[in-house]
DNA sequence: GGCTGCTAGGAAAGCGCTTACCTATGTGAT
DNA sequence: ATCACATAGGTAAGCGCTTTCCTAGCAGCC
């Protein structure tokens, strides 16, 4: 690897004027020993060594975000709109993976640290859990403490800058069109209740429907897996569960998929008999049959916000963005059978 | 930020010393110290700036990656085996987006050339451009001539380790399949002319209606966007343009996907009167309805591949591995109505 | 022509770490 | 008791860069 110093002697100059040259340092350099370092540069394909210009002039250039699973849609949509801001500020972006678990988590927010990020992005949801509410808290006023920026997407750990969906008023959305269609028995397709996401969710849905008069039953509520196969299963149990049901509301689109799977194969028509109804507006809930009335979030924007906080200037208090959520009637929900 | 130093200082040893412990160095230290440096780790956070490491010992612990779009499902897939085997060897990954513009895709390399990352992939289509072939494949020479590792999958650019999807294949058991069916008239929705993957695609397809003794002939291809849309574009235009088609050929699930919605509004039945196949077997195609026939490569397996020959020892002479295609059956094709 | 005052370029320190090399201590052998 | 040797721990160099500080050279002025 080609270092300053090369270039510098090729150049027949010092290391300090090669390096005024190539970072368009203010002080002047004469047109002639420019060129002959720019020449230099070229023929010896000189790409200066980040690491040893962060270590001279602490000036991070990467940003670290830390999300559950970056195949998934939701973060796939998340990820984009971060990725957009951090470009636009010149910044790469190291991806992490914590496939939902918090030790993981933890351990990421450490080597992001020791990398010395600019800033590091905690997107997905929080967990119902304290200790490691605590230890996260604890690492991240660690990594802050070292001049590193903070920012989380929809999570609550986080006592500084945070974008946040309303996943609550989504829930009540979709509660009180269920209403409003005329629904009563209504099943829910939850995900891991240790979630915060979830539990967000679920209180909206449960205050509409409180609201409306027909508070939802525990019973009818169903914690399952986070992906289609879960939504299946959950879904099977409560038609079995519960007699009559007229609505299926699944708290994201994977598992409102699964669920429009398993009323498929029992022959079960939608929304003749059964409506369905998710949550995200992922991409495939418009592509199924029938298309799903779910309710959007607008993910790119979500993490273009937490991005923009992270890069931007510091505030001196933590700043909190609710970004809303809309509901998006399609065909999956109908008014419920006599 | 504590550093070493500070850590030293306060277990009252030498930062040699503390480096030791630290780094669990095979010089023995005494109990009593190496307690004393531990406590000091922990009570001061101390965690080793990366880059002062790799500055003095060089051993790159960050891999970078460059794919056209980690938020389209394609690339999801593909980077979710890349981050596995990349998680395994303990190196973060830093992604980055292309967005298929092939001069961002340079400029990329470069940036990761300067973080010293211990390896580059790059994922995704070539293109049909000898210029930027050129550039890249020498931009890829010079990082590899300071020691760093490249990998491709799914582009030719690169005269070292590459992992390829069999495109072609995939064209020509979709080609024979629909022969066998009866179709006779068939349109291709297909995706931009630039992409290698694309005419990879197309080559295996041609080839084995070619040998069925029905060739394809140039005016039943469209070239369009990769996305719904362009499928939706593309289909609508052959529908016009070659009377009594009966199957289409779209060379990705997302234009397959749009040619159904078209049909769909059209209320021209599939696979009744017109059979439609994709190619990639995303996870959309099992939920459309009717569900996509569609070629599947084994994208995680591709990405998992690539990164265990970019991280595993070099080897003397470029290796290739070829990942097979395998057609996937489902109910959007069916036979040629008479 | 001699002085001041500026400016272009170089020397060198230092960022935080690792490690080769050296010193001082303790051990065992004689 | 003395010496040689092994070994724990420290000293310092150096990784590649930036930047402060300094020097040498020059122009402009009296």
């Amino acid at each position: 690897m080609a270092t300053l110093a090369d270039v510098a002697r090729r150049a027949g100059v010092s290391p300090a004027t090669a390096s005024r040259v190539i970072n368009g340092s203010s002080k002047p350099v004469a047109d002639n020993l420019r060129e002959r370092v720019l020449r230099a540069v070229a023929d010896l394909r000189y790409v200066p060594n980040a690491h040893a210009q962060l270590l001279a002039r602490p000036q991070r250039s990467v940003v670290g975000v830390v999300v559950h699973d970056v195949s998934d849609p939701y973060f796939a949509e998340l990820t984009r709109g971060l990725q957009r801001v951090a470009t636009d500020h010149g910044r790469l972006v190291i991806i992490c993976n914590s496939y939902r678990d918090p030790e993981r988590e933890l351990e990421y927010v450490e080597m992001l640290r020791a990398q010395q990020v600019a800033a590091i992005v905690l997107a997905g949801s929080g967990y119902h859990d304290a200790t490691f509410t605590a230890r996260l808290a604890e690492k991240l006023a660690a990594y802050e403490a070292t001049g590193g920026r903070v920012a989380v997407v929809g999570r609550h750990e986080h006592p500084g800058d945070a974008v946040m969906p309303a996943n609550a008023d989504g829930g009540r959305l979709l509660g009180a069109e269920l209403l409003r269609q005329g629904h009563r028995r209504i099943g829910v397709v939850a995900g891991p209740q240790v979630l915060t996401t979830i539990t967000d969710r679920l209180d909206g849905l449960r205050a509409a429907l409180a609201e409306g008069g027909h508070p939802l039953s525990e019973e009818r509520i169903r914690y399952a897996d986070f992906d289609r196969d879960g939504g299946a299963r959950a879904a099977g149990e409560l038609l079995d569960a519960v007699p009559g049901l007229t609505a299926l509301v699944a708290l994201n689109d994977s598992m409102a998929v699964g669920a429009l799977t398993l009323l498929r194969a029992r022959d079960i028509p939608v929304p003749g008999q059964v409506s369905v109804v998710g949550f995200d507006d992922m991409p495939v809930a418009a592509d199924v049959t029938p298309a799903l009335t779910t309710v959007r979030l607008p993910l790119v924007e979500l993490g273009a916000r937490a991005m923009t906080l992270a890069l931007g200037p510091a505030a001196d208090r933590s700043r909190v963005e609710v970004l809303p959520a809309t509901l998006v009637v399609r065909d999956s929900l109908g008014p419920a059978p006599d």
